[in-house]
DNA sequence: CTGAAAGCGCTTACAG
DNA sequence: CTGAAAGCGCTTACAG
């Protein structure tokens, strides 16, 4: 069966023409048009036609015809999409799709140039995880695009999710309730997320400084190169106890090169990730972390995109992330000693 | 600037106007439609009209009216999207641009009902990275979707590229080299990539039948319950001293458990993984593991959906994958002695 | 070398 | 309560 037959596509005028009533009318039944007063017999007669034939709708003409192609544009950044992140994306999908639109999820080329996924899909609304470049916006404008969230300027919705910092706050009170007292930041190199590692660190800054404690010593952590280990080394020759990550991978990045440097976690550092991904659990020691509900923000981004598309009200007026403390083998008191 | 001014579409027609030609021309000149003898003045000048009024093709009519969406939807199975599948994604997305097609990636909903991708953007072509589901199938049939791949009892594109193995044999082969004489096999328990696993399994458990030793004790392994720990015991006991792992993930799940339980790798059991993604090198001990050519496969995908779409001959007719092995701590050589 | 025209399958005022 | 008709912006034979 490699024989591509495109047999016809079964259309509106074919229920019409079935049912014996026009092509109008099947469309005001199949679209449940309001202030049409069609008879419930009509409507019965049209509904088994459509599924007797084994009706659908021809989306391109839709669109065409409507002007809405009822697509919306999720452009997530080049981060590892992980179960969480999964999870997210699945519940803005099943929102949107509950209200008739399709979420299609697309993340921009680093490299190469390719037409944007905007350009060819038409959506009605795009919606980025963190703020678009104003090239982007610029792209979309110029495909008669307006419902861009966030705007220009304006900040993210995951942006303002986090933005509370919770999470990062969480970190910082945890670690200093174990006792540690001099505290320091393990942040990403990754260029294509400084901004989130700057809202995180500006967060646990916050708290360090309401908490008396002297500022976080900042430094950037890559697995692939010796930063790692020259932070490992330079904090522990600092009198720093306690290590912020910016998220559990960089968590175990540092992690397993202060092992590697002959240093104990959490015997000589207490170090605590952020986001409680599946590598948090599995790692050696496992990552003591905070949870967020990736639900919640999935559900958020729809209401988002869905308030732009159509003018409704956000039933969800506040997102609250709930950041929650989830404390594994990385962190321990540091009263407790300097042995494994 | 949050007023949704939709200002009039620039289409065909307006260049049409502006250059003093009809529409049909103005679609030969932008789509080089071949076979039309338009001459080189007025191409120049619909182009450039078609520049100066930013004109963008409306996709959605395009697509009605010629009966191509030139959108191919990848299938993406329900696992973590990590940088080297990202970095395959886009590999197929630039080679399927280049031919005018765009990429849009899916993962159907494990739980809640929401239509189908396929039903709303009427894609040209529906590739999977693993094989679908008779309802799948059907579903899709049902929206006139007749380019499939894989068919239906065809192995997908990404099964057949590790069919031949070649990662799990290397890694027998190197254990095998270390010494190593009673091996077993972490599987995952993951039900979602059960086929994925059978298959590395087989080709690992092929190559140890022709090294002449004794079949692979298989168990399967999650990181969230104790079956890591029992595992361990179990192979310690057995005289196991090396285990193949489905994939880093698992390796690093059941070099956690087995650390815990008080064993050493690579003093007590040699671990290797499969895929060589992050996770690996920045794990403790660091993880040997089969680097894939993760590229060529995005190519390869891209190839065979263009193939399917128009009918073009394959310009990369066999997929190698390229598997190369990666050493690193967690394997050594079994007469070194257990010793961390 | 270029244009007039039909048609893709819908939506949506508008008219009965 | 229902239908005839225009129109969305393209593609693509077909006719000059």
């Amino acid at each position: 069966m490699t024989k591509a037959t495109r047999r016809p596509r079964v259309t509106a005028a074919d229920i019409a023409r079935s049912v014996g009533v026009s092509r109008a009318t099947v469309g005001f039944v199949l679209n449940e048009t309001p202030g049409q007063t069609i008879s419930q017999s009509t409507r019965d007669r049209v509904l088994e036609a459509a599924a007797r034939l084994g009706y659908r709708p021809h989306t391109a003409a839709q669109a065409l015809a409507s002007g809405r192609s009822r697509v919306v544009l999720l452009v997530l950044p080049d981060w590892p999409v992980d179960y969480s992140m999964r999870r997210c994306l699945e519940e803005a999908s099943l929102t949107l799709d509950r209200h008739g639109y399709s979420l299609v999820t697309y993340t921009p080329h680093t490299s190469g140039r390719a037409r944007p996924l905007w350009e060819s899909l038409d959506p009605d609304v795009v919606i980025g995880f963190t703020p678009f470049g104003v090239d982007d916006v610029a792209s979309m404008e110029a495909c008669g695009i307006t419902k861009i969230i966030p705007r220009p300027a304006e900040q993210s919705p995951f942006w303002q999710a986090t933005a509370a910092g919770a999470g990062s706050a969480l970190q910082v009170e945890h670690l200093h309730e174990l006792g540690h007292r001099r505290l320091a930041f393990a942040a990403s190199g990754d260029p294509r997320i400084q901004m989130l590692v700057q809202e995180r660190l500006l967060a646990a800054q916050d708290r360090v400084g309401s908490l008396g404690l002297s500022p976080l010593d900042v430094r950037k952590i890559d697995h692939r190169d010796g930063s790692a280990d020259q932070a490992a080394r330079h904090w522990q020759g600092a009198g720093v106890t306690g290590v912020v990550a910016y998220n559990d991978d960089i968590a175990a990045a540092f992690t397993g090169a202060a092992i590697r440097a002959g240093l104990s976690v959490p015997g000589d550092l207490s170090v605590i990730g952020h986001d409680d991904g599946p590598l948090a659990a599995m790692f050696v020691p496992s990552l003591s972390s905070i949870r967020v509900d990736t639900v919640g923000l999935g559900v958020h981004l729809a209401e988002l995109a869905l308030q732009e598309a159509e003018g409704r009200p956000p039933s969800q007026p506040e997102l609250d992330m709930g950041a929650t403390l989830v404390v594994r083998e990385s962190t321990r008191d540091e009263r407790d000693g300097a042995n494994t």
